[in-house]
DNA sequence: CTGAAAGCGCTTACAG
DNA sequence: CTGAAAGCGCTTACAG
């Protein structure tokens, strides 16, 4: 029952320290939270056996405990105690039922950094990314590069979430930007984890190789090397499939790609498919230097900023690398009064979780960024137990979503009735 | 140089398993990248102890090295490998030097666990939030829950940036919505670090008393313990500033509170405020059942809906207890075709980075998002270094952010002039 | 300044 | 089924 829902909180006045007394007593309510078996095996959920030594802070001062107190308090061996810890077969119901009570009524914990050293498994994968620059521009409605990282954030909660079903935690790290060293740190979590998972531009492929000869590695939205597995969304499919649609169902004669970073694989990748695309139906593909957004909304901002200041006239239709340049573009667009899909039409990539909320709503291509991420713990997690990857670079697909911005009509209103 | 910039990558076609075969060497660019001493001290960035043993993928099966190779290699003891690893003053220039070549030439890692266990600090802190429930509308609009984490997505990259000027790392991990024994999960965790933050909801106060009790432990927009410290925005001041300015500034007669969980301090705080504030003007205030949100996009649109089939009037304005609820709302709302501000006022809390993209854009109260988790980080810091904190209850200043939602004029269009 | 050795808290053959 | 003991790879008094 340790639920949120218990009612015994109190909101505290700002800046009060008072607070309700009836936090302070180690309740029984509460009593699983440390207690119950971290193994999922049959723990004495019944509160009676309160932890006496959680009664005071007063412990805090004291030596952590360890196994050998459980052990002496249980009258068994340490090594009985940590086989029950463990979940093995063997020791007797007897046996486990004194480990048991021992560990929940002392409130143990194994210490992980032991069971690491001594299983030669810490059950920890690092995350890196690079943080995202901001843009150039100094702009205060986009002054924040959090909103540049939905999408790695999204990645990050498929990886730690399929991660927790092995029992493996997610070691999350990032690096700088102007961070041309990266190295000590990450050779820092190396020794912190069992494997690690890069996002794009974290290193680049030759220091991939030297990483990978000391840790498993998968990269993301990157390129595999002969030690690497790579995952990635099917940039090909994704972005010919939409440049089609842009091409077929709404006419567009002129279509611009505003890139991502100039060396980042996926944007490549789509700004190529953009070119051939494009070439198949004759249609005229504008891109370069001044269409480069850095995968950010200051970036796609600046862009449309600089073209409509040069007096250059629009596209047909502009496609964006990915969801966040198109939500700078959308921005700029109406800041100048043009209207979208009106006078230019916008697309995205991703299918970030804010896309559907624009206006218009993003016309874009889904990627299936969680799965990305399961999937990437997936091969880590097969390289980490010994096994040789079949692959090195995985493709997942993915799918156009018509929204609003293409052109296309937005979605009915639907009805609803609903009772409360 | 190990920099992103390096352009030894090729893109592959989608499906294709070749690749750029100047990928493979272990160049010379890349030395550094492992070997670089971790420490900050002065490594030979020199590439010309390029490391023999990269060169193949081979000793993936070898042993590990351990600080005994290290040692070994370079002809000392492993106390002085141990030493000038961690930046002791004592070893002298010569041995210092023999040992830095030999790590560098090996590429030496050293175990975290080892290290972890031997000097009782893992420096590792794990941050666990509470995965935001789906609405329980069936909505394809707003299937995805990580739509409703930016909030808690932003405030861990506070938490990481600031862990990582101190050398530690964010071991990140959440707790399913119906998960009603965390304790294990979380019990596993604390053994992993050396101190846990927690976000709202993970537990209750009283199996927060009881974790504090076996390691530091500091929670956002909670409730402090007397085991505990809490951080919070200034939901006072906020919300008090933003009724005043819609009955000020908009002459709101009558104005809703769309609560986030029932149980969430924060909600409780802010829904508390409205009440008084709007009780100082004798506005009528709107809240109950049927104005809870649960902080999601979801929430909020289901909200709406709900009240608008039910034929209920609209409110002067609706204040929502965050701004992701703000954002369903927003949808609903234009879905039905009611305008805002025009038919209602709508305002969020937090200020999330897309809060200032939304149509209109929407006013709120911006919370220092990232600085809430560098402050948690801070604080919790100086917990694991022994300090007893002053204050359990950190409460840290919030501020209106008026834009288009509430009724104001949106921000009149600034010229820009651009160069590439 | 440097090294031999103890010890951190676990897991796991190895005996019994 | 159970226990004594070795060992995981580091750090750090303790001597010299």
């Amino acid at each position: 029952m340790p639920d949120d829902t218990t009612p015994d909180r109190t909101v505290l006045s700002t800046g009060d320290t008072t607070f309700d007394s009836s936090l302070l007593p180690a309740d029984a309510a509460a009593t699983d939270v440390l207690t119950a078996d971290r193994f999922g095996s049959a723990a004495p959920a019944d509160p009676l056996g309160a932890d006496p030594l959680s009664q005071g802070a007063g412990r805090k001062g004291a030596a952590p405990l360890t196994i050998y107190d459980v052990a002496r308090h249980a009258g068994v061996s340490i090594a009985s105690v940590s086989r029950v810890l463990n979940g093995h077969a063997t020791p007797r119901p007897e046996t486990r039922d004194r480990v048991l009570r021992a560990v929940a009524e002392l409130g143990f914990v194994p210490d992980g950094a032991a069971r690491a050293l001594s299983s030669r498994l810490k059950e920890i994968i690092a995350v890196v990314y690079r943080r995202a620059p901001l843009g150039p521009v100094d702009d205060p409605v986009f002054e924040d590069e959090s909103e540049n990282l939905a999408f790695v954030d999204v990645i990050n909660r498929g990886v730690q979430i399929t991660a927790q079903h092995r029992g493996f935690d997610l070691l999350l790290s990032s690096v700088d930007v102007d961070d041309h060293a990266p190295g000590p740190r990450i050779a820092n979590l190396a020794g912190k984890s069992d494997g690690m998972l890069l996002h794009d531009r974290v290193l680049t492929p030759s220091g991939i190789v030297r990483l990978a000869d000391r840790v498993p590695v998968v990269t993301l939205a990157g390129t595999p090397t002969r030690a690497s597995v790579n995952i990635s969304g099917d940039n090909i499919r994704g972005m010919r499939d939409l440049i089609t649609h842009l091409i077929e169902a709404h006419d567009c004669a002129s279509i611009a790609f505003l890139s991502g970073h100039i060396d980042s694989p996926d944007s490549v990748a789509r700004a190529r498919v953009v070119r051939e695309t494009a070439a198949e139906y004759g249609v005229r593909v504008i891109t370069g230097p001044h269409w480069t957004g850095e995968y950010s909304a200051a970036g796609g901002a600046r862009v449309i900023r600089t073209l409509l200041d040069a007096g250059t006239a629009l596209p047909d239709a502009i496609a964006c690398a990915n969801d966040q340049t198109a939500l700078g573009v959308l921005y700029a667009l109406h800041e100048r009064g043009y209207q979208v899909p009106g006078d230019v039409k916008i697309t995205g990539f991703d299918d970030i979780p804010v896309a559907r909320h624009l206006m218009p709503p993003l016309t874009t291509v889904r990627q299936p960024i969680q799965d990305l991420g399961a999937m990437a713990f997936d091969v880590l997690y097969s390289m980490i137990s010994g096994e040789r990857p079949a692959e090195r670079q995985l493709v997942l697909p993915v799918q156009v979503v018509v929204r609003g911005s293409c052109g296309c009509p937005t979605e009915p209103l639907p009805s609803y009735t609903r009772t409360a």
